[in-house]
DNA sequence: GCGACTGAACCGATCATTCGGTATATATTG
DNA sequence: CAATATATACCGAATGATCGGTTCAGTCGC
């Protein structure tokens, strides 16, 4: 089996467990391979793997995101379906954050960069269909970055209060938040 | 020393490297003390650690958030004086969250029922404080809700941008944020 | 001398990693 | 077509290091 196919499992125990939660034993049953054969998939060990699934989140926000933003109909509808696909991605606001996660522990440093840059896409596409919209670029950008806060806070405490329609909910009337007066 | 002159060390170690980043070597050089006396002080290991950790942060949300909202001055005045003491809590964006950070990994299920009992004092402490403002019950909740998320999501945001000036001006204008319409 | 405390050595378990080798499938050759 | 070579996928078993946790012979202030 080519390496691709270990992804998602890997993606959905990374950002389970972190990076030092997550053992070579528990990868190793989460893919169903020997560890021996991880190595050979991944030279680099532990952090080839997260790397790779790094890497992975990118085309996964370049296809459901950054593309989908910049085509076409409304641009509330636009952030609509945006908003449907991040729902899906954290499972309804039950699953954690991968980059939120990989910002703790030892691979903090080690994937600072690549957590930034995912970010800083992500809140550029979405400034960019506010600045079409007519707003102004200083305050879409703003916009942008309140929509992350959104989306990051209520993950986190949706998930502490063990209240996942609470991620639903703020997730849901998002579209309209960032199109407010003032 | 009592272990409570302790706590400060393990506080800032656990929120930084989380429950299984947190090493028993790094615990010891953090705290200058040796595995036994470390063993003298927490029974419990880690596990006891983190515990004391936690009762430690319930003292200090009590202190901190719970009484000042209670207590005098008018509520924007309160929350302003509250959003300082969270600012300097996060040290002006650079640290993350014990709770956020606690939230993931092997600790999960273990320390989940006191997170979320943190959680839910601050959240009901700004929705008291909204209520006696004259805002409707469900309002002041939702309302108290946003001030967490708010609070957790420019945290994670502004830590994976390298912007902590992000978290220091969302916190400033959270009190009037509070009371705006609609 | 007594209780609080600790440094240093130690334990079995688990960590990430590596090596030697097998199975299979495809390509190459005579 | 059969035989051989190449490459990829895979894994059992073992590596040394480090993990969380424990033990114990002390040392210190009182």
């Amino acid at each position: 089996m080519p390496k691709e196919s270990y992804i998602p499992s890997l993606f959905s125990l990374f950002r389970q467990y972190g990076y030092d939660g997550a053992t070579l034993s528990k990868i190793a049953a989460a893919t169903g391979l020997g560890k021996a054969s991880l190595y050979h998939h991944f030279p680099g060990g532990k952090e080839d793997m997260v790397m790779s699934v790094l890497s992975y989140s990118e085309s996964w926000l370049q296809e459901n995101v950054l593309q989908l933003l910049a085509g076409d109909g409304s641009p509330q509808e636009r952030l609509q379906k945006m908003c449907d696909h991040i729902n899906d991605l954290y499972a309804g606001g039950t699953q954690p954050c991968l980059l939120a996660i990989l910002q703790s522990g030892t691979g903090r440093d080690r994937f600072h960069s690549q957590i930034k840059s995912r970010l800083e896409a992500w809140i550029g596409a979405i400034a960019a269909i506010l600045v079409e919209s007519g707003l102004d670029e200083t305050l879409a950008q703003q916009r942008g970055e309140d929509a992350l806060i959104t989306i990051q806070g209520a993950l986190m405490v949706s998930q502490a209060l063990d209240h996942p329609s609470l991620f639903q909910q703020r997730l849901q009337h998002l579209p309209q938040a960032l199109f407010r007066e003032a």
